[in-house]
DNA sequence: TTCCGACAGTGGGGTCGCAAT
DNA sequence: ATTGCGACCCCACTATCGGAA
């Protein structure tokens, strides 16, 4: 047994067991589930930032170094400098869990790294301008040994002991207590927000209320100026088309095609068909094939991640309609982060 | 009984690569 | 050169179902 398994109390050790291959235990990464819960006075969780990028999984076994997608797709074309930094460890047999990001003043930029993403190409990768940051925060393997079942501490532990950590390879540190506190101020400082694990838990290969994604909120009303033509099996209509009053022009800012149970798809499109016009409302360009349009009248509330860079918003979704607010007083509002 | 997790199906922005126009 | 499409990332949400609690 390695010196570092060796460490590990007697109870603990009951509870390792002979890993399967990398591979087969990095399958299915553990998923964490939104939460509105804030009450983590109670203690028994840990608190990490959440981090806006893309999942990886990391396998070192005598056969290499692999690093793998959420979906079990090899990436490591796509992120070398990743694969070397694994590569020059010490500890030659692991499969680590943890994140890709890539930083623009000094927050993790999710589209910025999409200019990544799709490289395939290990030398185009090499030369790409946008650096990468792989944070790992958790640990399934570790020299032969399967250690799902540690609690979460002990992984973590285990884990800062395992690799040296230089760049591209940073490890993601945490905070046993003020969860409520710490949310607060990850939403003042225009994080996406925290993820909250029960210290005492293992890893378990799907999604698992033990992990919890607690988002700081952002929101705001959009005036509706048309809507898409329903698809598949969809009633009413697909998408809204949806802008905001910047002096007397309506800006386009997206369509929103989630959030509507069929009742409110269906109230909705009798609404907007008494609005219909033939004139676009909107003084961008809307490329949308099936676009009808209407009278900027509805004033609904959306709630999103964050605009980008083009302006339009991402993870946009349907809260309701707004039949309090005049769709003249509609504007951009500035980010205050939640 | 209620609740949770998994699945399928709808919708979003954005990137890349490829084919058609 | 432009456009459209699919495959990937990130995702939110509704609706359904079977099994766990």
């Amino acid at each position: 047994m390695s010196e570092l398994l060796s460490s590990l109390s007697p109870d603990e050790r009951r509870l390792l067991s002979e890993a399967p291959s990398g591979a087969e235990l990095a399958a299915q990464p553990m998923l964490a589930t939104l939460s509105d819960r804030r009450d983590f006075d109670a203690g028994g969780w840990i608190f990490e930032r959440k981090l806006d990028g893309v999942r990886l999984l990391a396998v070192r076994d005598e056969r290499g170094t692999r690093l793998l997608s959420r979906n079990g797709l090899r990436e490591n074309a796509t992120y070398p400098e990743i694969v070397d930094a694994l590569a020059d460890q010490d500890t030659a047999d692991f499969v680590l869990d943890g994140e890709v990001v890539a930083f623009s003043h000094g927050r993790t930029d999710f589209s910025r790294l999409q200019q990544r993403l799709g490289i395939t190409d290990e030398r185009k990768a090499r030369a790409s301008h946008v650096a990468v940051t792989y944070y790992v925060f958790d640990i399934l393997r570790l020299d032969g040994s399967d250690v799902t079942r540690l609690p979460l501490r002990s992984r973590k532990s285990l884990l800062r002991r395992a690799l040296s950590y230089h760049a591209p390879l940073r490890f993601t540190p945490h905070r046993n207590e003020g969860g409520e506190e710490l949310l607060a101020r990850a939403c003042r400082q225009g994080w996406e927000g925290l993820i909250a694990k029960r210290a005492a838990g293992g890893y378990q290969p799907r999604r698992s209320g033990d992990w919890l994604k607690l988002k700081c909120a952002r929101g705001q009303e959009f005036v509706v100026g048309g809507f898409t033509e329903p698809g598949g099996s969809r009633t009413g209509f697909g998408a809204l088309l949806i802008g905001y009053y910047e002096g007397s022009r309506l800006r386009y800012a997206g369509k929103v095609g989630t959030g509507y149970d069929r009742a409110t798809l269906r109230d909705i499109r009798a609404r907007l068909d008494e609005l219909a016009t033939p004139s676009v409302p909107f003084s961008d360009r809307v490329r949308e094939h099936t676009a009808h349009w209407a009278r900027p009248e509805l004033v609904a509330q959306i709630g999103f991640t964050e605009w980008t860079r083009d302006g339009m918003l991402r993870h946009p979704r349907f809260l309701g309609l707004r039949e309090d607010k005049e769709p003249g007083d509609v504007v951009r509002e500035k980010a205050t982060g939640g």
